[in-house]
DNA sequence: CATGAATGAGTCTTCATTCAT
DNA sequence: CATGAATGAAGACTCATTCAT
């Protein structure tokens, strides 16, 4: 598996430390998990970077970037709004990592659910992406939460940096239905980009109902979105 | 059909006329369209206001509400950000006013679309719900798409006069669903609920990415999305 | 008993009609009160200004000038803040035109008590005086007691006009102390103008407290006062 | 002699620092003086609060509470607009504060005045009493001159929070009047509450002409006024 | 005479950002 | 690394004022 390289602008340091000196865009390919990085040497600095994003994440994803302020996201992290302009040189910075992080750890944990599985039907591959993306969405990352549900209303300049990733996002969909047609699992009438379409479109909307109860919850809810999507709601 | 009633709080005037004069309220139900609103004598006061409202559905739906400024929605009105408070008295009342309208067209729609189309099927009904949904959202309202795209980010001040309509408009659907499962037209281990948020969530989604080109792009995808949701993807 | 001059600043019309033709700076010597001016014959005009007035005199009496705006002057007079200005060329005209019937009334009713009285002691003529203006501020004239409540706390160039005949009705005062004196009824050694701040400093400041009740409350007080400007507290 | 307490309603620290940090309601019982804090060791926060809470002062006392902008008290502590909210969250917490200051100025002035005076005549006592409220009112305290002037004009929500100390304060010079009366250093039929406004009435009304020239000139006016008050004007 | 509608200058307030300590 | 203190640009909102009708 390739890693998935950030797509996320470079900045060169008008600052003079912080932005230049920490290794930003660090290829996660081989990390296990892409925000729990409670590794026990992590330097306090890294630490309160990773809070800022974290606490970043939560306050956009619920009230939108424009609407979350310096101070929310230092409150949060409990620190004061002037440190986060060690760590970061913007706002736009943290919006940035934010929705980077976002995509590629539902990427990653997509590509990982597909990959791990081996050798299987395509409607289990997709099956198991469908999994993977609710997981990441609801459960696991609210840098991927966050992304989804903001991205829409970001203006241009912001949207930009993230395009590429985004559109390898979506290709991969495309090639897991692209293969299953091909293989005769799904009907060959059927267009891939609406498709997709409708798919993630369901998927993402979960963010703005579902509410995470218990552990299961979202394995069954990708269940039925599975069967509505291979069945429909016809009487067989 | 009942005309459906406006869920905003009511304000009472304490801006000089605009708030208390006009009759904000006014049922819809035997207007053809709520939008399109041309009435050939209408007031001026009428028409700034509702073209303030107009220019802010728009710059709410691209931008969401807190990264929309007055002066945006003035100069796409075509006035003087000051001259808003004659018709309006905060942004909150525009915003409300936005959400109100959004949700009373597409409910407006939808309520017409399925009781004009007389004694169909019910997977017909479903069809012309999700067709007039589509085009409520897609194609003729601002105000339907702005209420869809920025709803789940409001403060919960914000939100609250908004629910019981919203609350109405799904019961709606979870009325079309149940029906057509009882007439056997929906499979009966298919729980509504879920389901009405799987359909409406993929609809929704949409906003995120149609772009309208001709005319008959949104009943296409109207189409296409029926007979997704009923057959699935499968090979028949 | 000469009549008083108004003190305002004559305003040559900017204005086509309003300022430059009603006649403004009236002597009203020979009227018997100077506010409830409801003559019969009064034109619309004259009532709206004079209604224009009375509300805005207390407003500012309450909340001071800068606290009162047009569209609370408006809502008291029952017309619309627009209209005003047919009747007034600024804020701040309405003010001096407040200021300058307060004063005049308060003089004029001082006055008239204390030549009405013909012979009698400089004790009761200075009682008279001092029942005449706590009757004027407390009881008559929200004209007098606006002016004396702002005055004080009015940028220079909106006191300047009115400096003038404030003096004079001091000055009045002083030679109703100096007259006392001079026969005898109040001590020699007494200071007239301090002697004139005290009085009419603890007159004035009645407004902070006094509240209206029954008809001779204020009657009662001037009494009161009196005793005590010229016994004092202590046991004879 | 008690600390007086402050009056003032508490604001619980939505804003940054400032607000929730500071020990507003410091009982000043044993400061000798409230205003001149020039302790060596000041904060230099605390220092420019109290900069602007003086400038505020001076400027609400001049021109009244709604003619005062936040730029000008600013511009007057040197500081730019936006920073007066690092230490305040509004304009109306600022006038809060002033008036708790002023209030208690003059409360503690007057009481140390009193209470040092020990084994004195009741007149003495009361004599003392006029002499602390003239000094704080025009020589010693902005906060004081603002709170007298300004109260009165107030809408009540503003006022609302003093009313306890004020009523505290007037209690304390009506027991100064029984005291004397029971002594019977008053006349017996002297009421109280009556005296008591005219006394205060005297003195506050000095705000609005007295100009501070020289060093005795308060001193001097003391005197006068507690010799009308106990004398009266008429030949002994 | 009066009003409806609008304006622009100014108000309080917020917020991302800076920087000395 | 972090904070306290401040800034300036911008935001929502107010208000005296204008003027066509």
């Amino acid at each position: 598996m390739r890693a998935i390289r950030s797509s996320t602008r470079s900045r060169d340091g008008s600052r003079p430390g912080a932005a230049a000196r920490r290794p930003k865009a660090t290829p996660v390919a081989n990390k296990r998990n892409t925000e729990a990085e409670d590794a026990p040497a992590q330097l306090k600095s890294e630490r309160s970077r990773d809070l800022i994003l974290k606490s970043a994440a939560q306050l956009f994803r619920r009230q939108g970037f424009s609407a979350t302020t310096l101070r929310q996201i230092a409150a949060k992290a409990k620190i004061k709004a002037g440190s986060i302009y060690y760590h970061f040189e913007s706002k736009e910075e943290i919006l940035d990592e934010v929705l980077d992080r976002g995509l590629r750890h539902v990427f990653e944990s997509v590509k990982n659910a597909v990959e791990r599985a081996g050798k299987v039907s395509h409607r289990r591959r997709i099956g198991l992406a469908i999994e993977a993306h609710l997981v990441a969405l609801l459960e696991t990352s609210d840098f991927t939460s966050a992304n989804i549900r903001i991205y829409g209303q970001l203006p241009e300049h912001l949207k930009k940096p993230h395009r590429p990733l985004r559109r390898a996002y979506a290709e991969y969909w495309d090639q897991l239905f692209i293969d299953a047609r091909r293989a005769g699992e799904i009907r060959a009438d059927m267009e891939v980009v609406p498709l997709r379409m409708f798919v993630i479109g369901a998927l993402n909307w979960t963010i703005e109902w579902f509410r995470l109860e218990d552990r299961d919850a979202v394995l069954e809810l990708a269940e039925r979105t599975e069967l509505l999507i291979f069945e429909g709601v016809s009487k067989p």
